[in-house]
DNA sequence: CTATGTATGTAATATCATAACACGTCAACC
DNA sequence: GGTTGACGTGTTATGATATTACATACATAG
């Protein structure tokens, strides 16, 4: 097993995209989950951890319903909700994020940080990546201000091609 | 019918939220949608012109179900992709806009300028806005490039309060 | 007038999401 | 120890959103 501490991956701004150890990645968020949920009562039961565990897998976004078609192969409950409950609690602790665009779930990449990113999202290869979003939030706001109008939350989504897909092989 | 060259509503930056004859506001869009299509060649026939007309009706953002049960009503098709169609037709035209949050759709506040705005959907009221998105834009570019994604298009949707339902009655 | 392309109509199906209820577990409480 | 209540899970059923495929109408170019 990798030591967390001497990971280049993890120290990666980019890290979706950059090539890294993504077992020891997948398995330091993992990690990390467990101690966010312990540290506030959550309780990250088999359902939740497994459902995590299939959203780190890859650094993409997967439908409800492929998570629950994993699940049910596992011998879980097969019906939507159980996909459906196990998510919105992954969201709700901020250990994955919604995907307004793909209707669809990834595992967050930044547990614990307080984060709000923007999302990079690969039309090549379906990979998803956070990116800072402070400035384009705060521009956001500032225009809306002169609106009058009060932001409570909002989401950035872009839509593009992450670095290896933009070199054609 | 109002005069055309004389509305305080049309001069308003952010329009949606601003008190404004919206009778004129409608009327004035759809005048200006015929001659954007009529200038490309596109051709805003009359279903295509009904659904706008029935999006022009208020600054919300309407589901195709909801478009399409209006046309139904009106003798139009009554099967999905007729509302499907036309509204695809539209936001092509850049006549109106697709709300990801909500899946739904909003008449462009702003035809023929070329624009990339940010919504702005209010959570009391419903109704939506364009605000100007060039800086938060360009900050969203400035991250992906950081990260070697090259961005194509970029979503951008603030959940809030408007100006009206910030404060409580 | 006929061929062509475009728009519309319709049926069927796919995909995404939630409401409502039943059951099991566990810990707090008496 | 039994009761209660909170929570998580399972299941049924339904609702909401969206697309594929095919048939038909209609304009206009040749
Ligand atoms: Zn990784
Ligand atoms: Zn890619
Ligand atoms: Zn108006
Ligand atoms: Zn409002």
């Amino acid at each position: 097993m990798p030591d967390p501490h001497d990971c280049p991956g993890c120290a990666a701004p980019d890290l979706a995209f950059a090539a890294h150890d993504h077992a020891h990645c997948a398995h330091d968020a993992l990690n990390r989950a467990e101690a966010l949920t312990a540290a506030t009562g959550a309780r990250l039961t088999p359902v939740r951890r497994r459902v995590l565990e299939i959203l780190l897998e890859e650094h993409k976004a997967l439908g409800a319903y492929d998570v629950l078609s994993r699940l049910a192969q596992e011998g879980f409950g097969n019906q939507p909700p159980v996909a459906y409950r196990a998510l919105e609690f992954l969201v709700d602790q901020g250990l994955a994020h919604r995907i307004q665009r793909l209707n669809a779930f990834t595992a967050c990449t930044h547990m614990g940080e307080d984060h709000a990113p923007a999302f990079l999202i690969c039309r090549g290869c379906h990979s998803v990546a956070e990116a800072a979003a402070t400035a384009a939030r705060a521009a956001v706001e500032t225009e809306a201000a002169r609106a009058g109008f009060q932001v409570e939350r909002t989401t950035i989504e872009a839509l593009g091609l992450c670095p290896a897909c933009r070199v054609p092989a």
